[in-house]
DNA sequence: CCTTGCGCCTCACGCGGCGTCAGGTTCTTA
DNA sequence: TAAGAACCTGACGCCGCGTGAGGCGCAAGG
């Protein structure tokens, strides 16, 4: 009801850009755009320069905004509108690519959530906590099953905070005595060292609840990341390499 | 266990940039942008301008491709490594917009699923069909709850396609019909209309069945959008406009 | 007639994260 | 010493416009 652009509905009604803008929604801009890449070139121009918008160039543009409306790109809405391409292969393209994007985009929210969740439970951070937190979730991602991963949180759960801040405690004491021995030039396959091996087993089989598929997963992430799954542990690669080679020597892993 | 790479693993080793993008999966180009935008300056250079890479520049990649595999910005790393920004506000502020982004993808790939099985339906599909899809979809997606939209779903499916055939064609007769009253010139409140404007109530009432809330939020996609909604509908405005005339003259809608 | 002011025009840069030449220099090895 | 691998610095392209800058066109009021 509003008469504030002229030309209302006359029979060969052109429109200027402005109002077609108005109309649709769009900006000139984005219809200036739409011009100079060949998508919806107005049907007539004004001897000075100015866009005329016929009505074929409305309804072009209705398609137009209906096909950007579910997300395809301009270069496919010309070739479905301009070369008569197939609109259903355009929908299914767009479709896969997009159920391909959401599967990818929530994997990561997963992979944040499991950040976040684990750094909340911590006082402060610092950027160092973030990357270490990063580096230990995602490499929990890449070699554990997404079964695995949920039975661990699970019984993560199950087990309680208390539990497992004293198993962090005892892994914290075990290293600390590794690393005295590994100061001390202890050979790795010293008697002396047979408790702290079998302490260590003992307390992987507190992590991997008798799972011996979360138990290879372990051992596949140690072998194929050492440094990362070391610098994820806290301790030193050289430390971590003297570990590995503590634990092989008196069987185990 | 190549030795194809110059320069192992002395004490003050410097890397050249192929070794670091090679050990690092990114590419030479990767390493010039970080380099470029401040990111990642390799802290040596030779006097012929060759970039040399530090353990510590080593280490501060992988913080950095560490925080861009959970989908950090450039700019946020930049600010995370430097300026001590707090890397917990950055991972919920991505966490965040991630979620957002989900949900747009969602809600557009069900859209595009249901545009697809409305097409899959069909048997020859031009674009104009396709637009009529999108149009009539994108409408009932703004108009209808999720729950009405479900319910329709879960309706059309016991009732049938067949069931539906014969609605579409029953719909189709009565528009012929009101087309003719409308070249004929009959008033909209003529008392021969009375049995089709019947006839629509009840085949308004086949689609809602008898749910107030779908047949408000029909109404209101017809109040609102009547272009788009005859157009969806197959019908010209005119006859829209005609037709909805009839039916309120005749106590409906 | 002139001014005012809105609407229109054409460049042209910017964004994000690099890919991809192009054209030249330097390093390493035979 | 010559060949070839590796390195360098620009610079454009992508995608869909936003956001100016700087300059006409056009209708209405003084």
């Amino acid at each position: 009801m509003t008469t504030r652009d002229p030309r209302p509905t006359a029979p060969n009604a052109t429109f200027r850009i402005g109002q077609v803008a108005r109309q649709s929604g769009l900006t000139v801009r984005t219809l200036h755009h739409y011009d100079a890449i060949g998508l919806l070139c107005p049907s007539v121009r004004t001897e000075s320069g100015h866009r005329r918008y016929a009505t074929r160039d409305l309804s072009r543009l209705q398609q137009i905004v209906s096909l950007r409306a579910v997300g395809l790109a301009l270069s496919e809405i010309g070739q479905v509108l301009d070369a008569g391409a197939d609109p259903r292969a355009a929908i299914e393209r767009h479709l896969a690519h997009l159920r391909a994007t959401i599967a990818a985009a929530e994997k990561l929210a997963h992979t944040l959530e499991a950040i976040a969740a684990h750094y909340r439970a911590a006082d402060a951070v610092s950027a160092d906590d973030l990357l270490h937190t990063i580096r230990l979730t995602t490499m929990f991602e890449k070699h554990y099953t997404p079964e695995q991963l949920s039975t661990l949180k699970q019984r993560a759960e199950t087990i309680g905070a208390d539990r497992i801040a004293r198993v962090q405690q005892a892994w914290a004491r075990l290293f600390a005595e590794v690393q005295r021995h590994l100061d001390a030039g202890t050979p790795p396959e010293a008697p002396e060292l047979a408790p702290l091996a079998a302490q260590a087993e003992a307390l992987i089989g507190e992590f991997t609840g008798g799972d011996a598929g979360v138990r290879a997963s372990l051992d596949s992430a140690v072998r194929t990341q050492p440094e990362d799954a070391y610098a994820a542990w806290g301790i030193s690669p050289e430390l971590g390499a003297y570990y590995a080679r503590v634990m092989s020597a008196h069987g185990c892993g």
